[in-house]
RNA sequence: GGAGAGGUGGCCGAGUGGCCGAAGGCGGCCGCUUGCUAAGCGGCAGAGGGUUAACAGCCCUCCGAGGGUUCGAAUCCCUCCCUCUCCGCCA
């Protein structure tokens, strides 16, 4: 969420950013700067005729006291009351409004991150890694998983329909290892491992973002008014939601592994052989909860802690920058990490490195007290740290060889157990 | 799921209709005293919002959340949420 601060004393500054997102946002910024103004209005009146009622609620405690009548006063205290009760309904819709447009209004981009309409205007920042020569035509790793009898998209379709897939055998080891190998790997450079809960409340996930505005792309469970998560993201970040931290406890840096779960709504057609796109998939999450002063620093070694994950497993990859057109709601700078798919020629994304400044924490209520006592909003980052379905995909195809068995990269053996699938 | 108890400021805890934004204690901050520390003494300090140049002043709201009764609610009534204890069920 936004500052109603910031826009008020900076609608354009905030107009401007906005627009480099979507040049429709700048008319909901003139709805939110009227709505404020009749808003501010509406306070002043109530809250002086409140003041009012206060007072000679009062003093008819005092006269009753002195044994006085009393008749005259009530029924003028009855009377404002009314006039209370209606600008009070008056003044509650017109705050409801606002924050329901607030809730729906994206984080401003940062200032360094490039222009551009869709992920074709992403700016590729690095590379690393050796894009392996096969002497043969790569097979895409739905083949080569089904092959190996380790991927069963027809059980996954019986059992959940499409976009769910069984995973068998060393298949199911191999993604249980890549998952105690990114964990083991976090946990040592300092990030704390934490199991959250998989349902969480609705205002949980409007700390994060995906609600208000993102509501079907998620699983609800309604008997409980419960969803389940889309990423650890959502229950990691909101950890210190309504608290105040002290400074010296930040930066706090958690990781979790956790399915996801996502409707994909509105993606058909995309991606609808092998591991890609599933509803329910494994992740290994980074969040990081920071002071302001640091998050952008906190950003650029958030990205090399996920990237570490592919150096490992030899995984050739590049980053790239998202361009305002394909930032995420909440975020103000991301950074995709993606890794080379050898069938289809090309970089898919696996990780997503956000700075979300303190939008969520806005949302969230997170602050913390700095030197001079002073309440600031904390800043939140998040970053996959991998997404293990995508991983293990780019593992079949890139360890793929002619006869059809795929290697395990050196550094999961001792977690597999065994150094070729097949 | 059943029965009961309870949710008050950073923490503990008093408060059953007005003089309560809230006693007292602990913790915190600032002084004084004092070889140092500790103890002691005195003082300061809740949060959010409106107005404003202002972290000054004034005002409003907040005692789990939301409704209601009343001229007036932390206090009375209703609904919900959460925590704890016991029982049942259960990985």
């Amino acid at each position: 969420m936004l500052d109603i601060e910031l826009i008020r004393k900076n609608p354009e500054k905030v107009k401007n950013a906005l627009s480099r997102r979507d040049p429709s946002l700048v008319d909901t910024i003139d709805e939110v700067l009227d709505l404020d103004k009749h808003r501010r209005e509406l306070i002043a009146k109530v809250e002086n005729l409140r003041a009012l009622r206060n007072k000679k609620s009062k003093e008819i405690g005092h006269l009753r006291r002195e044994g006085k009548d009393t008749k005259a006063s009530e029924e003028e205290v009855r009377k404002l009351k009314e006039d209370i009760e209606n600008l009070e309904e008056e003044l509650s819709q017109v705050k409801e409004s606002l924050h329901n447009l607030l809730l729906r209004i994206p984080n401003l981009p940062h200032p360094s991150v490039p222009d551009g309409e869709d992920e074709e205007d992403n700016v590729e920042v690095r590379r690393w890694g050796q894009i392996k020569e096969f002497g043969f035509e790569p097979k895409p790793h739905w083949e080569i998983g089904e092959k190996l009898g380790i991927l069963d998209f027809k059980a996954g379709a019986t059992l959940a329909g499409s976009r769910f897939t069984v995973v068998k055998g060393l298949g199911a080891r191999l993604e249980r290892a890549l998952i105690n190998f990114m964990l083991d790997l976090h946990t040592s450079k300092g990030y704390q491992e934490v199991i959250p809960p998989h349902l969480v409340r609705p205002e949980i996930l409007i700390g994060t973002g995906q609600l208000p505005k993102f509501q079907e792309d998620l699983y609800l469970c309604e008997r409980d008014d419960l969803y389940l998560i889309p990423t650890a993201e959502v229950p990691l970040t909101n950890l210190f939601r309504d608290t105040i931290l002290s400074e010296e406890d930040l930066p706090l840096y958690f990781t979790a592994y956790t399915p996801c779960y996502r409707r994909e709504a509105g993606s058909h057609g995309k991606d609808v052989r092998g591991i890609i796109r599933q509803h329910q998939f494994n992740k290994v999450e980074l969040v990081k909860i920071v002071h302001p002063d640091t998050s952008y620093e906190e950003l650029e070694k958030l990205t090399t802690d996920a990237e570490e994950v592919l150096k490992l497993l030899g995984l050739p990859y590049r980053v790239v920058e998202l361009c305002t057109g394909d930032l995420g709601f909440s975020a103000s700078k991301t950074y995709d990490i993606e890794v080379w798919f050898p069938s289809q020629g090309r970089f898919r994304e696996v990780s997503s490195c956000s700075n979300c400044e303190d939008f969520q924490a806005r949302r969230m209520n997170t602050r913390f007290k700095d030197a001079s006592g002073k309440k600031r909003f904390v800043h939140t980052l998040n970053g996959s740290g991998l997404a293990v379905g995508r991983v293990l995909a780019a593992i079949l195809e890139n360890y793929q060889r002619e006869d059809g068995r795929v290697e395990i990269p050196e550094a999961l053996r001792d977690y597999v157990k065994a150094d070729i699938i097949g």
